[in-house]
DNA sequence: CTATTGAGGATTGTTGAACAATATCTTAGC
DNA sequence: GCTAAGATATTGTTCAACAATCCTCAATAG
């Protein structure tokens, strides 16, 4: 469990950034956080780095650095990445090891709990593990990590969503129905749904925000 | 081209790396090397940071950074990713602009005129070059980027390769039967023939590193 | 002889202050 | 209103110091 001065700081401010108290666009001052979380400025960047590595804040010389503003055309580039590394997943499906196979089922039920439990938040959290899950069948730890930064990077979209349900609700059932399809070894029909999948959602987000541009 | 001291620090540091002057294993001491390019400790810490990012060296708590040493399971993992990601391109050719798709047709031209010469190390540079170009047909940022970290990496490894003619000769010519198959527009035996292609480079290099060990 | 422990030395982790370089804001002049 | 020059604030980089951690190696116990 060692970790740095600097990791903690990170995860400090990567809790407040997906927690939405430092929105986008917000600029990450060095002497006033610095001082406010007790830690030098040199430190500071350090921890600044790794945030940058995670995509959640950009920096840009000689000016800082700054809270991700995502745009449509990274939302639909995101999206084209997970088509690329779910789609490798659904095809590892029958080589993965049972107790990937397993996680995916345990995501949905999660995700139905929390859908008639209201908890529409959770509902999303669940969402994305069960979509974390299927690229991990492909049993790659480079594509776990890539997974784990493209969710992160959306939760910063999500932000924007205005009202939780209305956009997850509608893919707890498709969840379902991809691992039903999976399980049955239809993967021909699973590859087909989660594209239509990823392309619904991708373009459920691009109107929310236009929305939200007006 | 604004740079940073500690961008222009991490290019020399990249360069050595994939010269070969700094082999996987070395110790990067802060030091000593702070002291011979003439920057400060701290500095030469973000260097290392950008390093990390890219995975040419890897970083332990209070242990330092060290270069790379790639490890079987690596060359595993990393061809996982490259099948998601090339698969993803091939099946975007349909729909990729006229220029990306040319993109390809060069690379395989470059490889095949470095051969004819007997330059076998920029066969091998050509070689990555028209796989970038295959992932790239995808059209998304994040696929190149992550092309090039996975390819950066990859030549950690072929550093190991003791004859470049008899590992990249044979790939020469099915570059381009798989980009006359792209082509052709038969997508399918594209893919077929590219995951083929993938798992015996992968076998070749995995090989060569178990008979290194000796 | 092996394994463990502990002291010492070397390296990294972090700090704070200082100055340089750059960007942003303000103001003067047209 | 617009441009240009200067003032101000922020980041980029350095330096020196100290704290925390790891590694080496010898002394000791079994």
């Amino acid at each position: 469990m060692a970790r740095s001065t600097a990791q903690r700081v990170a995860t400090t401010l990567r809790e407040r950034i997906e927690g939405g108290s430092l929105p986008p666009g917000t600029q990450l001052s060095e002497e006033a956080l610095g001082r406010e979380l007790g830690v030098s400025r040199n430190t500071l960047r350090e921890a600044f780095r790794l945030l940058v590595h995670e995509s959640l804040v950009v920096h840009l010389l000689n000016r800082g650095v700054f809270v991700r503003v995502l745009e449509p055309a990274d939302v639909t580039d995101i999206y084209r990445v997970r088509e690329a590394l779910e789609t490798a997943g659904v095809r590892a499906v029958a080589t993965a090891p049972a107790a990937r196979r397993e996680a995916l089922a345990e995501a949905v039920a999660q995700a139905e709990r929390a859908a008639e439990a209201g908890n529409w938040l959770e509902v999303g959290s669940a969402d994305l593990r069960f979509h974390r899950a299927l690229a991990a069948l492909a049993g790659s730890e480079r594509i776990d990590a890539a997974m784990d930064r493209l969710l992160a990077e959306l939760r910063l979209a999500f932000h924007e969503m205005p009202s939780p349900r209305h956009f997850h609700e509608p893919f707890v059932a498709r969840n379902r129905a991809l691992a039903q399809l999976l399980a049955d070894g239809e993967h021909t029909r699973a590859e087909a749904e989660l594209t239509t999948y990823l392309e619904d959602a991708r373009r459920l987000i691009l109107d929310t925000m236009r929305e939200a541009d007006r």
